[in-house]
DNA sequence: AATGAATGAGCCTTCATTCAT
DNA sequence: AATGAATGAAGGCTCATTCAT
């Protein structure tokens, strides 16, 4: 029923910006920025909420009280209410994201001429996302299996594709690795088990996340199936 | 063993039992044969529920009308609605357990002396496993879900472990596998990698269970990592 | 529907048989016998699940499963729940009551000829009222409440006005009182005066029960009331 | 903001303000209105409920109907069923509170410079309480009950106090009465044999309430014990 | 832009009672 | 005499959503 927003890279900074098409440039500015502080202040509540009273107890009217918004202002700036836990879930993932590239592409400059290893790759990322879950972890948790049940595969996707090549991509030509091109599955096998088992370590046992041998047992699942792949093709 | 759970009430200590062994001698056959039937029914009738409406649609009153039986029956059978939806997530964990075993076994006596290789032994598990969601696809993806986030780890890993070591271990001297024996972490990690990857098809695009790329990307996945962990140890 | 129990005097020691008509006298003493066992272990069982649940608590499937028998024995014996209740209150009732005359009386022979001044009569009815609660205070004080709204006013009053005249009357002349009669409303007055504050100070404080205090309080309510009364007659 | 009581949620600790003071100034006055309204219908709606059907009969779905509101907002005015049944005890007993309140002061301006009695003001109160029960009288005793077990004592005893204090104290010196100052156990005995006797005959049969002797009665009961704490003092 | 009163279908669960065995 | 499976009305309560203001 109303606005959303676009989906947006990770990297973008222009991130969730939701001023739908009908403002073309220059109507009324403050009302944007207070539109955009409102959508803010709803969304950063919502994160609250769902740390503190979990799926369930996520309630439109409860998000209405913890926002200091009234419900019918919350229907203005989402359509219902799974496009607010839509948000959110877009949200953590595009930060997640951005998280690694962000570390990948840092490092690699550090390591100067000679790139990293495919091992050093998987173990940055790995670190990332094993890390991603230090505060608010219930509301994380709650969004990463949202995001995963969500039906918006194609939307969600992408990113997830762009990351694993990446993963793969060496920044450099250092003899080890030219290029390996992730066939379409492959990248989706390798991202949806190393999702599945933060998943459920975040399931089980939080503290299994920060264990050496789990980070080591992960990232030796991903370098071996890649260089397997790589050997493939 | 197993199937059931809690009669009646939640405080009921008989909890459990299902043997019918501790009953003097022959009293009550008659009344026992007709709750089992009825509880048998309840637990059809709900997995059809769950496949026709989903888990949003599972609610009691509609598995009473489903069922045949009032609600009231129900709630003489089960607990609360959690409790048919965890005996029903068990029955498919076992089923699906079962399956794989028995076929290891059977084709590794098929394979005589030589025994299965690692890859084979792989495969047939991932074959298993695909396959699983034959006809009720519905149903078994939010029954492996609900498993999933089940809090009943410890009864709900433990099979896993076992099924994972029968994976890795060798029938027999073929040379090439002296029983590897994956620590608790290795296993956790190849476990769920493999649900994981499996859930997410499933959520996707179920076609995707077929392709055969799919499932050799999957054995390769298992393969490797399992033959790094044996140099490892 | 069915059984019932008899009313009895406090002090009956046939006490709540309630082998109904039909069985004249001579006809299969021990199956009457066993009945009677049976009675006795559902209340008893009654009584002990109103103390742990609470009258909200206290549902005929529940005595079933506490007293180890089937519901339907239960409506063998009890025409229904209320039945139940209302068997444990009167039970109860004459509990207090005979323990009252009991100690009234012996109390009395010990005095001598001097005979037991009201103060002093007033002052042991008291006592005896309220260490009635002592253990399963729960179940007491829902009983007392049910006794108090029952509509068996009849049935419930009889003893009450006996025990008052009781109270009021010496036992023997020791030239101070000369059996003030009180009347019915006056009895009522006095009676339901005492109950009411034994209950509600079981309400809001068990322990206000024992305060040398609150029993001076009670004594010199009921002696004042009587002097004036008899004044007045 | 305002009035209410604890809306929608249990846990809300604006609970129970009626003075309508802090709003800041004349935002939300039609909403107010309206709501203030609807809960005046509601419990209007639910005395009348009370009466008809009793406790038993009161159900959240039911008052729904009677009042032309939907349970809904019901739950919007008042946490649950229980808040409801609160909000009208508290009612009542306001209602009979400054009802003798009122007529003790009146009555006392009148009588002159003598003031009245200790007996007179007894009587007054005593007439006050008998006479409360007039129309809707079951719904009265059912709130009476209520308003006994319930688990507020410190909000419902205080004002108990106060007017048990009020009863006792003369308003002028008159010789007879300096202040008696009643004891917190002397005034709890006195209050709850008062409301202990009023409930029973409430409950026994309503026309024992307009007996003289009854009234009769119940003032000596009031005036001897007041008198004997006077002596004691 | 914002409000919040109102809705009502529907949820899960309880429990007194019956009756065939 | 005893059993206990089965019943189903009814209960309290939640919550996404609408709409008049």
């Amino acid at each position: 029923m109303e606005s959303h927003n676009g989906s947006t890279r990770a990297t973008d900074p222009a991130h969730m910006t939701d001023a739908p098409s009908k403002t073309p440039a220059t109507r009324r500015v403050p009302a944007q920025a207070r539109a955009r502080k409102t959508r803010e202040l709803i969304l950063e509540a919502a994160i609250q909420l769902l740390e503190k009273r979990g799926l369930r107890g996520f309630s439109t009217n409860r998000l209405a009280e913890a926002s200091g918004f009234s419900v019918g202002t919350i229907y203005q700036y989402f359509g219902n209410k799974q496009d607010v836990l839509d948000a959110l879930a877009r949200h953590e993932r595009d930060r997640r994201l951005a998280r690694s590239t962000k570390t990948l592409t840092a490092r690699a400059k550090e390591s100067g001429a000679a790139g990293l290893s495919l091992r050093e790759r998987a173990r940055i990322v790995v670190q990332n996302e094993l890390r991603a879950f230090d505060g608010r972890q219930r509301a994380r948790k709650i969004l990463f299996d949202l995001q995963w049940r969500s039906k918006q595969h194609r939307d969600m996707d992408r990113p997830l594709k762009i990351f694993a090549d990446m993963l793969v991509a060496g920044q450099v030509a250092d003899g080890e690795q030219a290029d390996v091109h992730l066939g379409a599955i492959d990248a989706f096998v390798l991202t949806q088990a190393v999702a599945g088992v933060v998943r459920a370590a975040l399931e089980r046992d939080e503290h299994m996340l920060l264990l050496p041998e789990f980070e080591d047992s992960l990232v030796e699942l991903i370098v071996n199936f890649l260089e397997s792949r790589r050997r493939k093709a």
